[in-house]
DNA sequence: GGACACTACATGCATGTGCATTCAATGCAC
DNA sequence: GTGCATTGAATGCACATGCATGTAGTGTCC
């Protein structure tokens, strides 16, 4: 296919900037308000439950947070703490690999993230469908 | 057209979220290590540039400005303040009305954003072109 | 085993952002 | 005109983020 004239890319790129800025900004509005969790809050929580296997939470590192929602590693390891001292993950220590730090979902982290889908699905619906 | 299931929803927006994160990151870095603007900043400039008709730069408002790039308008008058420290824009007072602040290039802002031109384009051709 | 490079995470610091507030100017009702 | 709500912008403040650095644990080469 024909590369895309700089006319083009800009007006592609200010499409894009101006659907997440939009969508991003009713997410961390209405998350925040109905259930205390800000955006890539509510992110990390939906990977973790992803992640989780049968009853066993799963595990997993800091760093692969990091990547998946987009923060740097400072960011993940603030924002695991503000997390854990709200009761709903826990820092383990990795049993393989002492260094590395294994974060799981506690039961009221399962359930915050459950109670905020609804409004999450909700609000990407009606900023993603035209 | 049949609504999108909330995994489809899902699926696009982080899509959307990865391609604006690495996007804007790219931008980020290489406007600021070869040009010294930010991601918003250079967005400003070329709003100021795209706005001006003939010689006399326009001047747009602090408010029309946040709101076509995305940010509050407390972040525009901080972002106006960079910008016209660095003697790329002014501020002047609106003649109609004496609340409002009229934003205009200088000839250095229009040099710079001429400069970063090359740089912003080639980076959103990489990053926008799967 | 000892030295060294490397990795995973935590933390000090600087910065950019949003919210709430403040201040000045405007417009409207009377 | 006077009073009052409204608007445009600047600012104090709290907070989240990234970068650079520190610390502990791992692996490798000798």
């Amino acid at each position: 296919m024909s590369a895309p004239s700089d006319p083009e890319l800009v007006e592609a790129w200010r499409t894009l900037l101006a659907r997440q800025a939009a969508t991003a900004c009713a997410l961390d509005r209405e998350l925040s308000e109905r259930h205390g969790l800000g955006m890539s809050e509510f992110e990390v929580l939906e990977r973790l439950v992803e992640g989780t296997s049968g009853d066993c939470a799963a595990s997993l590192r800091i760093q692969e947070l990091a990547h998946s929602v987009h923060l740097s590693q400072s960011a993940l390891s603030r924002l695991i703490a503000r997390l854990e001292k709200a009761g709903l993950v826990e820092r383990s220590m990795c049993a393989e690999d002492r260094r590395g730090v294994s974060v799981c979902l506690t039961p009221a982290g399962r359930d915050r993230h459950t109670d905020a889908v609804p409004t999450h699905r909700s609000v990407l619906a009606d900023m993603l469908t035209p």
